[in-house]
RNA sequence: GGCGGCAUAGCCAAGUGGUAAGGCAGAGGUCUGCAAAACCUCCACCUCCAGUUCAAAUCUGGAUGCCGCCUCCA
């Protein structure tokens, strides 16, 4: 597969360091909060990454990792009264459920930042030999970034241009104010370890190099996470990782654009925040992670309700085609094929989607146009479940269960169309119910009422339950199994 | 100020040299008591200017607009 890789700033052939196994690390959350919908992302990202190595046939080791200790996670902890490992837990149970709903895999390794503090210090201890870091009189550990030439090759700066903009916060002891921290030694009431600086706790960065040095061969095939991470997290994990290791710490680094509103980037100060659970009252979970993977993942995505009502119509469109194709398929009255000259181009146009399918996803995990080809197979189906010849033919049934293979193929790798589509498609009507805050007791009578004015044949009654049907957002269908009803979504 | 990204139909969005995927909305058709749903059909020369090329949305230069990073951040 092609995948673009941040620090070339282009797309690369994809090939493992090791022919045939796979090592990715994504940093993980921060768990002093509830994930947003940008956590969202980047999870599904890198979870349907992690999914189509798997379906290439590599063997990967994933890792996505925890902080869970950290200055906003003790400021959480004192605001709540609790301690601040009791934070990081709770949201990290948080973050489970909310991810098990949006169908994100577990990582292959877990590591929390306080299980390795060890780790950590040996890393620190080892830089500071080798003159690449130093302890303060406090009890801080600095890396010494000009000791490290090529500082910056990732978010492509110079160490000169970062100077200009650098700062020395008060009562912190740098040699130059670009240096960062690795140790901190600890203030009253915060957390913290025993180490030869006295006791004290890691910087954030520290975390993931020595965690990722503990669990995985470096380096690592593919390192990921947001596109913020970029400057400075990654460019001082390079930093560390390569100055004590003398090699490179990933060979990819993939990184996932930002989720906005409103064209901004979604954060605190700006108030447009919002937290996967603010969704998912609204939404099904597979809605928004089908909106998700309908942008490229490295272009900005704009989170609006309307394109999250898009997203739900077609969604549920696909759902129905596969309810349809399901039902079809468990028909047996499959006679004669059909004659070649008229099967033969269908097959074909199968083998072009499906070839499509597979050449998007290959193209830098190119979900949006995967996506696309999708539907364009939904509406195949749909074609040729209105053919009654071919409904009828073996023909029909072979090119049936192809796209429906096609759809678990697929489906698996996005980790989308993979429920049983009846009980989504319930699910979806009693989440609009929910939403549109309909009385089922009123639109009951209402479409009972409707029965009994057709079938006294008072067509302008019935038109006009119809209508006021239509402003509670309800709509009566007639088919030939009677009336149903449906949400106008 | 430094670095980087983006600009495609009413809206969202793929597409990196050969005359524009897909979704939502809209129009027409089939069906229907009338509808709806479903299916079929239709709907863009790609922000502007200049250049390279037989050929550019796609490459180069410039302009304009928007966004991100440079401080914690997915």
């Amino acid at each position: 597969m092609q995948l673009y890789n941040s620090l070339t700033r282009r797309k690369e052939v994809f090939e493992p360091v090791n022919p045939g196994r796979v090592s990715m690390y994504v940093c993980g959350i921060t768990a002093y909060d509830l994930c947003h919908i940008g956590h969202a992302r980047s999870a599904v990202v890198f979870d349907v990454l992690a999914r189509y190595l798997r379906h290439s046939g590599l063997k990967l080791t994933f890792a996505r990792n925890f902080t869970d200790v950290d200055d906003k996670i003790i400021n959480k902890a004192n605001q709540e009264g609790i301690s601040s490992q009791a934070v990081a837990e709770k949201y990290i149970q948080a973050f489970y459920e909310d991810m098990d709903k949006l169908g994100v895999l577990r990582a292959d390794l877990e590591p929390k930042a306080t299980e390795h503090i060890p780790d950590m210090i040996g890393l620190c201890e080892k830089l500071i030999a080798d003159g690449k870091a130093y302890s303060t009189p406090s009890g801080d550990v600095y890396f010494r970034v000009r000791a490290f030439a090529e500082y910056g090759k990732l978010s492509g700066r110079s160490i000169d241009e970062l100077q200009s903009g650098a700062r020395v916060a008060p009562g912190e002891e740098k040699e130059d104010p670009l240096d960062f921290a690795l140790w901190k030694g600890a203030k009253p009431g915060e957390p913290s370890w025993p180490s030869p600086w006295g006791p004290g706790r890691p910087g954030w960065h520290i975390e993931c190099s020595a965690m990722s040095e503990k669990h995985m061969t470096l380096p690592l095939d593919i390192h990921g996470g947001g596109q913020d991470l970029i400057f400075p997290h990654h460019e001082n994990e390079i930093a560390q990782s390569e100055a004590a290791l003398g090699k490179p710490l990933s060979k990819y680094w993939v990184h996932n654009g930002f989720v906005q509103v409103d064209a901004e980037k979604m954060s605190k100060s700006l108030g447009n925040f919002k937290t996967i659970r603010d969704i998912l009252g609204n939404y099904l979970p597979e809605v928004l992670r089908f909106f998700l993977l309908t942008r490229h993942y490295r272009s900005p995505i704009d989170f609006t309700y309307d394109s999250m009502d898009d997203a739900e119509k077609n969604l549920k469109r696909i759902y129905e085609s596969l309810l349809q194709l399901d039902a079809e398929l468990e028909k047996s009255n499959w006679a004669a094929p059909l004659p070649e000259k008229t099967t033969a181009p269908l097959k074909e146009e199968l083998t072009g989607l499906t070839n499509s399918l597979a050449e998007s996803m290959a193209d830098d995990l190119n979900t949006a146009a995967a996506i696309g080809h999708i539907n364009s197979l939904a509406r195949f189906a749909k074609r040729l479940l209105e053919d009654k010849a071919l409904r009828k033919s073996a023909s029909g049934q072979e090119l049936m269960q192809g796209i429906k293979a096609c759809f678990a193929e697929w489906g698996e790798v996005l980790g989308l169309f993979t429920r049983n589509p009846q009980e989504f498609l319930q699910e979806l009507k009693e989440q609009g119910i929910r939403r549109k805050g309909i009385d089922l007791a009123q639109v009951e009578k209402l479409l009972q009422d409707r029965l009994d004015a057709k079938a006294a044949k008072d067509f302008a009654a019935s038109d006009n339950i119809r209508q006021a049907l239509a402003e509670l957002g309800v709509e009566a269908r007639d088919t030939p199994a009677g009336q149903v009803w449906d949400l106008m979504l």
